[in-house]
DNA sequence: CGGTCTCTTGACGGAGTTCAAAGCTAGTGG
DNA sequence: CCACTAGCTTTGAACTCCGTCAAGAGACCG
């Protein structure tokens, strides 16, 4: 719990009243690693505060491969904003990678909290401000990189988080294939980083 | 302006109050074809409310080509997200293909506004909620669709806005060249759609 | 009209994929 | 504590999609 107001202290003015409302409607969920939070076809009712632990949100390609969209650590919101707005059908499937510890909170309490709770509201719009930013620059780099360019940065961006996941992971979320990946690494150890 | 009370309504509960605050602090600009609203290594210090005509944001990418980011158009919010929140210069350009007419909001007043209304701060909370949408389903298209299925998407989802742009431009917008999308078209003329 | 901007065409090249197989590693149960 | 198995990573050859380059053909605007 104090996890989840160190962060909403970090990014809106809220008092001791704004985190007793928050804190009245979430609940504390451990997750066992592997298990699922989401799956596609249903509606997702919750957004999942991570305390500890790890996740990713994939679908299923063309291919029949699983494309991974993001990947969820401490501190995140996890959920698919598309269907938990909307109240759609879901396309995504969110998995823990690790065993979990999450606060859930429900799509109407969320709706609660926000229209009677400006600073509350105004901690979510900051976060979907820092998510949007890092969504534009991921767009970016998509266009402007080569996929070696676009691993070296992210294992520069996030060089603590690459250990918890396996490759072939990273190379889904990347955009290319394990095998690719593997020869960039092998070019790389060859070449002398 | 009543363009843009519209699109306030259509999002959150706003008084009478919260409209004119808004309209205390936006002013009305008119833009003409291929100026500039923002260019690479400035801050963007503004929002702006798109109310005729259309845009588009844009960095020159490692091989000095122009990649187009994001196209605005009526009834959207046109910013460097990244540079007007975080007050860092800019990597990008925004430029007006047609000669447009804008509300222009800056940054301060944003900061006001938002802090002075909860209710206004609700509406661009759910605009960055349908952004971040967008964005995550824009990268879900790319990682799962080949150039040619990106392309024929992008034309059934805005058959109107495409009659707007030059090719070349949709080219660079779906990350690909104008060779390659001319070939796409050929192709489709040939088999007959 | 003349020039610039946009679109098309074709030959060639390269980044990344596919497929199939083999080698590793780590977890699990006996 | 070892052995087995499932999951993960590596390799290499053939292939595909899309980019590059260069040239030409339209189209639009002063």
């Amino acid at each position: 719990m104090e996890r989840l107001f160190e962060h909403i202290n970090k990014f809106s003015e809220v008092s001791e009243e704004d985190l007793k409302l928050i804190e009245s409607v979430v609940s504390k969920k451990v997750i066992q690693k592997k298990d699922h939070l989401l799956t596609t076809g249903h509606k997702c009712h919750h957004k999942y505060f991570i305390l500890s632990g790890c996740m990713r949100s994939y679908f299923v390609n063309k291919k029949g491969a699983e494309q991974i969209v993001n990947f969820g650590i401490e501190n995140w919101w996890m959920t698919d904003y598309d269907s938990f707005v909307n109240e759609s059908i879901s396309h995504i499937n969110i998995q823990a990678l690790e065993n979990c510890e999450v606060l859930r909170l429900s799509k109407s309490d969320f709706d609660d909290i926000v229209s009677i709770s400006p600073a509350l509201n105004n901690y979510f719009r900051v976060i979907l401000e820092k998510r949007h930013i890092a969504d534009q620059r991921r767009i970016q780099y998509m266009f402007n990189m080569s996929g070696e360019e676009i691993f070296d940065h992210f294992n520069n961006s996030n060089p603590d988080f690459v250990q918890r996941i396996p490759q072939y992971m990273l190379a889904s979320y990347l955009g290319f294939t394990p095998e690719f990946l593997s020869k960039i690494r092998k070019k790389k150890a060859e070449t002398g980083s």
